[in-house]
This record gives C-alpha cells, structure tokens and sequence, in this order.
DNA sequence: GACGATTCCTGATACACCGTCAGATTTGAG
DNA sequence: CTCAAATCTGACGGTGTATCAGGAATCGTC
C-alpha cells in the first residue's frame, strides 16, 4: 500500500474520541451504542433522547459513549448515513421500467408501497433527519439529499422524457417536479399514521398519492 | 353571571400552577415568556431550547416560567395553539373560487402562495409541530389536524364538485386526494430552503407545486 | 502461562439544567 | 397607609453532560 492510499484510508477510518483506532471489542461497543440510540429512538421523543439511557442500555458508561461520539446528534447522524443508500434502491424501479399506459399506473403503485416502506421502516430516524434539516443542520441536510436525490434524479429523467414528447408543458421544470413529486411521497409516508386517525383509510390515501405521482410524471389524464 | 356560567368561564381561565388566577402582571409575564420562547426557537434547536434561556431573556428566574407552564414543550404547544385559526383563512381563497380554467390556475397559485407564506412566518413552530406529531404527541397531532383541517375539507368539497361532474375518476377518494395535495404543499413549505440549495429555482418549484394543485383539484391536464 | 503493551472501560468530578417550595417582594384596593 | 392577594425568586435535591486519569481486559510474544 503506498503512503498516500494508506493516508486516504486513515481518514476514512473510525476514530475514537482519543485519536486511536478501535479495533474488534471497541467496535462492537460502537454497535451496541448505536443500536441502542435507534431503539430508544423508536421509545422516547427526540428531546427526551440522553446519553445516560444509551449508555444503560449498552451496559456500559456514559464515558463509553463519549469514546466514540461526540454527542447524542453524532450517533443519530451515523444512524442517518447507514439510510442513504436505501434510496438508491428504489431508483431501478423508476429507470428499468416503462410510464406508459397501465404499466405507468403500476409503477407509481410500486414505487408509492416502496417508499412508505422505506419511511415506515426507519420512521424514528427519519423524523430526526427532517427535524434538523428543516433547522438548518448541513450535516443531516446532506444526508436527506443523498437519501432523496437518486430517486428524484431519476423521476426528473422520466418527466424529461415525457416533456420532449410534448406530454409535458414545455415550461415545467423536471427537477422541481421530480422534487415536488418527491415531496409529496415523503411527507404522506411521515404522516401515514396521522392520516388514518383523521378517519383517511390508508389504502385510499396509497391510491390518490400514486394516481399524483403518474399524472405528475406522465402528463396524462387521471 | 349566573353561577353556571362563572364555572363555565372558570374553566376556561388561564390557571397559575399554583391554582390562582393570573392579573394583569402574572398575564404580561406569561405572555413574555411566550414570545421569548418563540424568539429562542427561531435561533436554535428544539432539542436545545432550555427553560433557563427562556427565563433569562424575560428577565426573570426559571421558578417564575414553571410558575405558568408546565415544561418547555407546554409553552411551545400554546405557541402552537395560536396558529390554529391562520389555516381557515385560506379556505375562502378555495371555496369562493371558481377553479375552472384560467381562473383555477390562478387560485392555485395564490393558494400556494399563501400556503408557503403561512409556513414561512411560523416555521420554527412549525417544524415542531410536525416531529411532536410524526412521534405520535396528541396534543400537537391535534393542532395540526385543526390548522389543515379546514384547507382539507375546502378542497375535499371541490374536488368532490369535479368528480361529480366525471372529471375525477369515480372511484377516487376526495378526502385522500385533498389531504395528499396539502401533504405536498406543507412539506414543500417546511423544506423550502433545502430546494434551493439543492439548486432548484424557488419559483420553479412554486410553479411545480401550483401545477399539481391544480391538476390535483380539477382533474384536468397540465 | 506469564509478561508487557495496547486497547478498552469507568469512577470521580465539575458543571449545567430541571422542577419544587417556602418565603420575600410587589401590587393595588380600601 | 395598611394589608391581603398576587407575583416572584433563592435555595435546594435530583438528574444529565462531558472530561480525564487511571484501572481492567485483551492480545501478541516468548
């Protein structure tokens, strides 16, 4: 390994809050803080989240969480990381398949389920994750980007499509559509629950979000 | 006042922890702690809004805010609680509207408009009202069915207009399309920065947003 | 299987905030 | 001016944060 691909690496390693690098029970410990961050999180709000409770949890100290994070933010961040390639799992529904016709209407079927369950499966992260993007945390912002761009990179791609085939208005803009599309799918997949106690049934809420997202895609009629 | 309607009212009354009824002074004070609540919020994080800050910046010591509110959240609730009257005001930009055409366009955007202004004057609220609600609070869920409620239902009767008329599929569901296009516009609004750093025109998406709406409501093309 | 070195953990600590109460201070009605 | 009600706060016990020095576990080596 030269001197230069062995310093590239060092940057990427984890590193204790000493400088030094974990090796096999340190990062074990590592894990067992950071799973217990995400069930706590499942538990208990946010504000009420505190290093003490982790580190109970883990069977250790509050210095052992201290060794390797910063703060609680840190953990919750980490957690937020491992999320952002699941976004990009969604994208081989969008590309690999056709809009057109009934087989568009399945695909925004397909593609609403994945993404409420995407949402569903790491509700209490992704609560976080806008939570702190919306007050402005860089870090967390980058994150939901990360998490959200493949997917809506690759509507914008699609609606482009259909805009050059006059299907589009030739002044709408596919990014800001893709990302409005997107938006919406996020925002119902954060808020499912609440919709169901405002007496919406949920399958009826899943029909009317897919039916948006084709018609936004496609340009075609309900 | 009839000893019925003194209860009445008595109920209702502001109440010290302590039991007593507020005067003047204890209202002014209380009032205080509100707005530097609110001003607190709109610098720093939720998790981090203590009631320490609060007491300082009104001058006075932490006793005297447990004297009026239970906990931070309390407070920021109340806060909270006094946006639940801004949501009806849109509702007679949508109902005494026609929504055909041109015109709909129109009332889309204005809508829209509105709608980002609403959330851009309260965000820092906001933005709390939507995780206290994703992690399940009543108190807040409640609030935010209030503060959207009324644009939902003055939709849901248009779009109903439109679906009776064969505009909108029959078997689309009025109340989970208008409950779907506010889930767009709210989550547009509250992450209306992180577009344009994601390098999205704001009006672009304006229009984006408008656009669905329209098409959303009437059920006719772009 | 004992030794030393390295890695890992934690008790102790200083500090900050929470939430409560008794009692001091202020207010205003008479 | 007086006094009772209203309002505020100092003081305090409890809990959580963040740090560090040093104790405990682990590993490679002989």
């Amino acid at each position: 390994m030269t001197a230069r691909a062995k310093a590239a690496q060092t940057v990427q390693q984890l590193r204790a809050s000493d400088g030094r690098v974990p090796g096999r029970r340190g990062r074990a410990t590592r894990e067992k803080l950071l799973s217990c961050t995400a069930d706590i999180l499942e538990k208990t709000s946010y504000r009420d989240l505190k290093v003490i409770d982790i580190a109970r949890c883990a069977g250790t100290s509050p210095a052992t969480f201290y060794q390797y994070f910063n703060d609680v933010e840190a953990a919750v961040l980490e957690l937020a990381g491992k999320l952002q390639e699941e976004g990009a799992s969604l994208v081989e529904l969008i590309r690999d398949s056709s809009w057109k016709g009934a087989r568009g209407h399945q695909i925004a079927l397909t593609l609403t389920d994945a993404f409420l369950d995407l949402w569903e499966r790491n509700r209490a992260i992704l609560r976080v994750v806008d939570l702190a993007t919306a007050e402005g945390d860089l870090h967390f912002q980058n994150i939901r980007t990360h998490l959200l761009n493949e997917v809506t990179l690759a509507l914008r791609d699609v609606i482009e499509g259909f805009r050059e085939q006059k299907k589009q208005p030739h002044d709408l803009d596919p990014m800001a559509q893709a990302a409005t599309l997107v938006s919406m799918l996020a925002h119902v997949a954060a808020h499912r629950y609440g919709f169901e106690f405002w007496g919406i049934r949920s399958d009826k809420m899943r029909d009317s979000v897919a039916r948006l997202l084709y018609i936004g895609v496609t340009g075609a009629r309900a």
